[in-house]
RNA sequence: GGGCGCUUAGCUCAGCUGGUUCAGAGCGUCUGCCUUACAAGCAGAGGGUCGGCGGUUCGAAUCCGUCAGCGCCCACCA
């Protein structure tokens, strides 16, 4: 068989991926071996790929196949999210390509669009996600909406609802007036925003003017504006265009400069309406004026004082932002015009006492962009503080795992604070509230209709009620109140309680998502876990970093700076670009993702690739087997307990990207750079089959530790190296994970030693440009004899192994420990060179003794530190004195 | 305004509850090699007073304080 010395991933992945789901070798059912599960953090039904998702489902491919390679039987289970908000709003955009307005439909219509572009676009992503090689269980793919989920959402529903928690209300809430839709707190983003203060002049009303007839009297500290159009007070405001609703003025009654307008009336400018100064310890007397416009519509602290005074509230815009019938002037206009052209208006009409620059943050709205107005409307709520109480404890003691530990303290806050949950959204494309109004006022909540009537009938004591008369909530549920069910519902563990797969899969193991939705997602996912299974969700979270370019900008379609991944899998083989995704990832931090990272994985793979084609191309005779060979087949497999261990350990701690480089070293350095040149047959010349045996043996265990990492390459490479059945992979033949022994940690040692001694005499022949070809002699200065003698004969080329008592003249030397090694080169040697390079040695070593011999000296150390640590000082010394007097006849020698 | 985190080689990072010659790894750089597995490779080398200052200690990259720079989260100052 002639192998090309390039390994190509893509005559390699396609045909592996379409071999394993063939072979439903990611398929999962309970059994009796110990469960490992991941449910998929569900992308947009609508997205593709992005590099973010490549770090997210690389880590679950690994932490999956991991598993499944111990044995544990692996579930993953993919789906997508119905993403109400975002997926609704590129349907109201295509509509609008096409002419069509959301409006002009009904929801029925509007509906069925949504659903056409769901199944055009939606599962795009899944099917890109065996581009990159996940393993998930494909027959158990769900979403959010379809019949499983839903039912799981609206009885849920319902339950909270017949608990007490869901609750419905008029409510100062988050307002996207671009999509329409109330949001919920976590829902708005804070931006950093140049805008203007502007300071408007509120006339004292005429009733009282006669008061301020001689405003000295009012005592000292009040600060009196007038003009030559009267007294005013001056209100700084970021928001001119609600003055229209505005109803009061609020001062705090301990600031000096405002006493004086303790009881009056002001006018609100160009509205000329009269209101009253109310007085509230609320207003910071520091900021502006200390006047503070009331405007209960449209401000949550407003609203509070609103309710506080019992003031009106007058809601000034439309849904969409623009100013409404009620604010009497500017109708229609959009609020951002306005706020100009009052500004505009009122600097004409002398209202405007000055406008100040000012750097403000706004709301946004996380999805549209659009800022977020506070508005007052009916909305349903999900009351959190009993949910809050049972996910907290959980995670702050450790039952459910946060990696990194300092989410701990970001979730603790946001639970302690916590506020209830908006839960309604003014969409379609969603979960409808299973909420319904009776003709007569009220309403029922009810899984179905059928149960909705039987309700409404005995809430009204109407029998003759039918269902044509109840009329459904038109909201849809929040996102992720689909979401928080995950775990259980992919389960159907809330329409069928305790059947046999919740059982088996719930609590699963890890999740692995970003920092960002802890609030949205992770926190909530544990409350429903709690509430409804009395267990965590998942007993492990996984937080990775955000994948930003290699100059540290997050990635963004603007920027151009996001590689496309399905174009890097083209370039670099899936394996490829997973190694570089893993390379770049230390766990918790920010990736600095760079492409020259994926090259370095595709190059790992061709290295896998080519140490296979040497031990293939191998002929093979029973040629007996040398105890060298025996020798150097113990050390490598002692090498990979050893480094084995070490990719455990980084696996239990949740550190990938430190268990890949670990056993990217086993291979390259130990397997491929050590050990296969120790047992490589002389050119064309045969191996016996003992050993040949025993590296294939190797060669599939390194397979396995790799596996995880790059499922493609290393089930090819599986599959060649033995006869294999159909059907059979890699994956169902678990990695005996072993640990290293004593007699390993022996061995290993007295090949560290050998290995150095082989490294020395590279470098020798480097800096004296001896060709590879050529053997040396190798000495060994009063010293013992070798053990692996004939390792170090090999791996180092030499003729012959001296063992001198003083070495010969003409000679260099380097020291592996404390032992002196001699290459002999006659006249190669600049003894002028050696010479300084030694005495300069010597002077390094002998200030570092002299360090040494300080502390020593110093009686609190001796009597202070522990007896080892001292021991080990004393070592030293004594090394470093051995070490000086090598030096020293090293130099007598060169001297003559 | 509160809270959290970070700063170690040119780059990205590891160094756990202070003590092995502890100052490390990968990549990059430099030098020499197209040595019949791999130039997407091999061999070798250089490179950091662990952000600054102060303290605790026999001993500090590691613990404490402080300053500087960077980042994240939360919060109703209009």
């Amino acid at each position: 068989m002639e192998l090309a010395t390039k390994y190509s991933p893509a005559e390699v992945e396609g045909k592996w991926y379409q071999y394993w789901l063939d072979h439903k070798l990611f398929s999962s059912k309970p059994d009796n071996r110990e469960p490992y599960t991941i449910v998929i953090p569900p992308p947009n039904v609508t997205g593709v790929l992005h590099m973010g998702h490549v770090l997210n489902e690389t880590i679950q491919d690994i932490l999956v196949r991991h598993a499944r390679m111990e044995g544990k039987n692996a579930c993953w289970v993919p789906g997508t999210d119905h993403a109400s908000i975002a997926t609704e709003a590129k349907v109201v955009n295509r509509l609008a390509e096409q002419g069509i307005k959301k409006t002009d439909l009904t929801r029925e219509e509007f509906l069925k669009h949504a659903w056409a572009w769901t199944e055009e676009h939606g599962g795009i992503i899944l099917k890109q996600l065996r581009k990159l090689g996940c393993s998930c269980d494909w027959d158990r793919t769900a979403f959010t909406m379809d019949e499983k989920r839903s039912e799981s959402v609206i009885k849920v529903f319902c339950d909270l609802y017949r608990k007490g928690l869901i609750y419905r209300g008029v409510r100062m809430v988050n307002w996207d007036p671009k999509a329409l839709t109330a949001l919920s707190d976590e829902e708005v983003i804070y931006k950093e925003e140049h805008t203007k203060l502007y300071y408007m002049k509120y006339y004292l009303a005429p009733e009282n003017l006669d008061i301020l007839e001689s405003p000295e009297r009012l005592g000292e500290g009040n600060v009196v504006h007038h003009d030559e159009k009267g007294y005013y007070a001056v209100v700084a405001t970021t928001r001119p265009e609600t003055i229209m609703g505005d109803v009061a003025m609020c001062i705090n009654p301990n600031d000096p400069k405002n006493q004086w307008l303790k009881g009056k009336k002001v006018i609100v400018p160009l509205v000329n309406r009269v209101i009253p100064v109310i007085e509230d310890e609320y207003v910071d007397i520091e900021f502006g004026t200390g006047c503070l416009k009331v405007t209960p519509a449209h401000d949550v602290n407003d609203y509070m004082l609103g309710e506080k005074y019992n003031l009106e509230a007058i809601d000034v815009f439309n849904p969409d932002g623009t100013l409404s019938e009620a604010a009497q002037l500017y109708v229609g206009m959009d609020r951002f015009d306005c706020r100009k052209q009052i500004s505009k208006d009122m600097v004409e009409a002398g209202l405007m006492e000055k406008i100040e620059d000012y750097d403000n943050k706004i709301g946004c709205s996380e999805r549209t962009g659009a800022p977020i107005e506070p508005r007052l409307s009916m909305q349903w709520f999900l009351k959190m503080e009993h949910l809050a109480e049972i996910a907290l404890g959980p995670v702050m003691d450790d039952d459910i795992k946060f990696y990194p530990a300092k989410y701990k303290n970001t979730y603790r806050h946001w639970l302690e604070n916590i506020k209830d949950w908006c839960i309604s959204r003014q969409l379609w494309w969603g979960h409808r509230i299973p909420a319904y109004y009776l003709p007569t006022g009220g309403f029922v909540v009810a899984e179905t209709l059928e149960k909705a009537v039987e309700l409404a009938r005995e809430k009204s004591g109407n029998s003759a009620l039918v269902a044509a008369d109840l009329r459904q909530d038109e909201d849809a549920l929040d996102t992720w109140f689909s979401s928080w069910l995950w775990p259980i519902s992919l389960f159907d563990g809330i329409n069928n309680p305790g059947n046999e797969e919740i059982r088996y899969y719930y609590p699963t193991a890890d999740l692995v998502t970003g920092p960002d939705i802890i609030f949205f997602w992770v926190a909530r996912m544990i409350m429903a876990g709690y509430e409804y299974e009395g267990k965590m969700p998942f007993r492990n979270v996984y937080f990775t970093g955000i994948v930003r370019d290699k100059l540290g900008r997050k990635m963004s379609k603007s920027l151009g700076n996001s590689p496309d991944p399905l174009d890097l899998i083209a370039r670099f083989g899936a394996d490829g670009v997973r190694m570089g995704m893993m390379l770049a990832a230390p766990a918790g931090n920010d990736i600095l993702f760079d492409e020259a990272l994926c090259e370095q994985g595709r190059n790992f793979c061709n290295k896998i690739w080519n140490a296979f084609r040497l031990v293939k191309g191998w002929p093979v005779a029973d040629l007996g087997q040398t105890e060298t060979d025996k020798k150097n087949i113990a050390w490598m497999e002692a090498k990979i307990r050893e480094t084995g261990a070490e990719i455990e350990d980084s696996f239990s701690k949740y550190r990938l990207s430190e268990a890949l480089m670990a056993a990217f070293k086993l291979f390259t350095d130990e397997f491929s750079g050590w050990y296969l040149e120790m047992i490589k047959p002389a050119y064309q010349q045969p191996i016996d089959r003992e050993t040949l045996t025993a590296t294939l043996n190797i060669f599939e265990t390194l397979m396995k530790i790799i596996h995880p990492f790059m499922p493609f390459i290393t089930e090819e490479l599986w599959q060649a190296l033995a006869e294999r059945q159909e059907g059979d992979s890699i994956m169902v033949h678990p990695l005996k994970v072993e640990v290293p022994t004593d007699a390993d940690r022996k061995l290993l040692a007295q090949y560290e030693h050998a290995k150095q001694i082989i490294s020395g005499v590279r470098a020798v022949r480097n800096s004296k440009n001896i060709a590879q070809k050529e053997q040396l002699t190798l000495q060994v200065v009063d010293g013992e004899e070798l053990e692996l003698a004939a390792v170090v004969t090999k791996m180092a080329n030499l003729a012959e192994i001296q063992y001198v008592g003083k070495k010969g003249e003409g000679s260099q030397s380097f020291l592996v420990g404390t032992q002196e090694y001699a290459v002999p080169l006659g006249n190669l040697i600049d003894a002028e060179a050696e010479m300084q390079k030694a005495e300069a040695e010597i002077k390094r070593l002998e200030g570092f003794m002299m360090g040494i011999q300080k502390k020593l000296s110093n009686e609190r150390f001796v009597q202070n530190a522990p007896q080892q640590v001292v021991e080990l000082e004393r070592k030293k010394l004594s090394d470093a004195e051995s070490k000086i007097a090598a030096l020293k006849e090293t130099l007598a020698v060169l001297r003559g």
